[in-house]
RNA sequence: GUGACCGUAGCUCAGCUAGGUUAGAGCACCUGUUUGUGGUACAGGAUGUCGGGGGUUCAAAUCCCCUCGGUCACCCCA
């Protein structure tokens, strides 16, 4: 039972009921709100050429360390996904769509990281990104898209944490200075950040360990590096933000852990988790990115929610709780089974959720499933009611009782009942 | 990749410190009390390679080693 080969893998695990139908109304949710405002669903492969990530940079542990790479039997390089936004613009590239694109997905992605709470090696996550143009107030509207569904879902523990990591140019400048301070005072930092300098010095800003904190906090700050054009950019969307009175709140050491971003980084965390992983959602602008994938130079921005994490959240302020009842009518039948084997079927085509039992069990067990179910009402067929052509209908929840009711008229009855 | 804690019935766990007859409890499950009626009560029943392998011992769930798995944290991210 408990040997190592029939388990879900690491990091995965299966969901069943109510959770499974959680995450679809999730997603359902989510596709409403996207769809609202004009943008389309796309289903990406789960897996693409190791290229189309390696994009995501060289010194992020996502490519050098958590990448679900392997071999085809063709020879081929490939990986599975471990986010989706470089997917998009990879199809983006491949078939040039009028612009301005707007999509939204749903899926899961992998990373080949130890697990912990709120982090799984597959991970579903939801998410828009919008191609085709520079104007800040796109990128207002994407974050608005995020907090909106936010809203919808009953959260109110959500901050919204905003920053601009400049033009790739001002991001260069920044770094520059950014490595300078920090080798200065490379004494104080932590044996692990020291290391973090070495390969992406901005990573370091986002050091969670006392010692670092300290070094962090008198850091060069990315926004006094900003170019007039950066600025005028993170500004508008600040302004946009205010008008749609979203609340935020500007976090200079917000860089995110992919190398694509420039101008405007985000990130949604929440305070109801309890958990290290506080992170639900985050997102920012890629304007170089469809470039480097051999398509014309092409603005984007978008987002991309945790789904278990904001469903964690959600949890834990006791909001979009999952689905109430399961089964409406359960057929209890001692005639042998084939009067409910009929009256289901009936039934279920006029769109009552129904089960039944099978295996000729006695009454008393019949009565034990039917209250076992959720069911709100069990419908008894035994001799004495095919007899008389009618059916007993009985209130499993409340205190109607039980009454016997003509053969034919028992759609109507539960009509009434189920209203 | 690093660290800490954990691994006994479907689930939650006791037993392990000072090794010793057929390994226990609660919940859940099944049957009955109720010759047609669930949710309460009572009675009975089924259920375990004590995660796996090796070692110590007359004897291991219990002690030692290895291994696999889980949880949480670091790293990083959603």
């Amino acid at each position: 039972m408990k040997n190592s080969v029939y388990r879900a893998p690491k990091g995965t695990r299966d969901l069943v009921w109510p959770d499974s139908e959680r995450r679809r109304s999730f997603i359902d949710l989510f596709s409403a709100i996207a769809g609202s405002a004009g943008y389309a669903e796309i289903v990406l492969p789960m897996f693409e050429h190791i290229e189309v990530f390696q994009r995501l940079g060289d010194g992020t542990d996502v490519v050098s360390k958590e990448m679900y790479d392997f071999e085809d039997k063709g020879g081929r390089n490939l990986a599975l996904r471990p986010e989706q936004t470089a997917s998009i613009v990879r199809s983006y590239a491949e078939h040039r769509p009028s612009l301005p694109w707007k999509v939204w997905y749903a899926g899961p992605n992998f990373r080949y990281e130890r697990a912990q709470k709120g982090r799984f090696r597959q991970f579903d996550q939801v998410g828009i990104e919008a191609l085709g143009t520079e104007d800040a107030y796109l990128d207002v509207e994407v974050i608005a898209i995020a907090w909106r569904f936010y809203e919808s879902l009953g959260l109110k523990q959500v901050d919204l944490l905003l920053n601009s990591v400049g033009t790739l140019q001002d991001r260069i400048r920044y770094i520059e200075a950014l490595s300078e301070y920090f080798e200065k005072q490379k004494n104080g930092l932590s044996t692990e950040a020291q290391e973090t300098l070495i390969s992406n010095p901005l990573r370091v800003l986002d050091s969670k360990r006392d010692e670092d904190i300290k070094v962090v906090s008198e850091a060069p700050s990315i926004l006094e590096y900003l170019s007039d054009e950066a600025k005028n950019h993170f500004n508008k969307v600040q302004e946009g933000l205010n008008k749609l009175k979203i609340p935020y709140s500007v976090k200079p050491n917000l860089v995110r852990g992919l190398d694509y971003y420039v101008q405007t980084t985000f990130e949604f965390t929440t305070k109801s988790i309890d958990a290290a992983q506080d992170a639900i959602g985050g997102g920012g602008r890629y304007d170089g990115l469809a470039a480097e994938m051999g398509a014309p130079a092409t603005p984007g921005v978008g987002f991309a929610l945790g789904l278990d994490r904001t469903l964690m959240a959600c949890e834990a302020e006791k909001t979009f709780i999952g689905p109430g009842q399961f089964l409406q009518v359960y057929v209890v039948d001692t005639t042998g089974g084939e009067n409910s084997l009929v009256i289901t079927d009936e039934l279920r085509q006029k769109g009552f959720k129904v089960d039944r039992s099978f295996g000729n069990r006695s009454m008393k067990a019949q009565m034990k499933a039917a209250d076992k179910s959720g069911a709100k009402i069990a419908l008894i067929i035994g001799e004495d009611e095919v007899e008389k052509g009618v059916v007993t209908i009985r209130d499993l929840r409340g205190e109607e009782g039980q009454e016997e009711i003509a053969s034919d008229s028992v759609i109507a009855n539960l009509e009434k009942r189920l209203g």
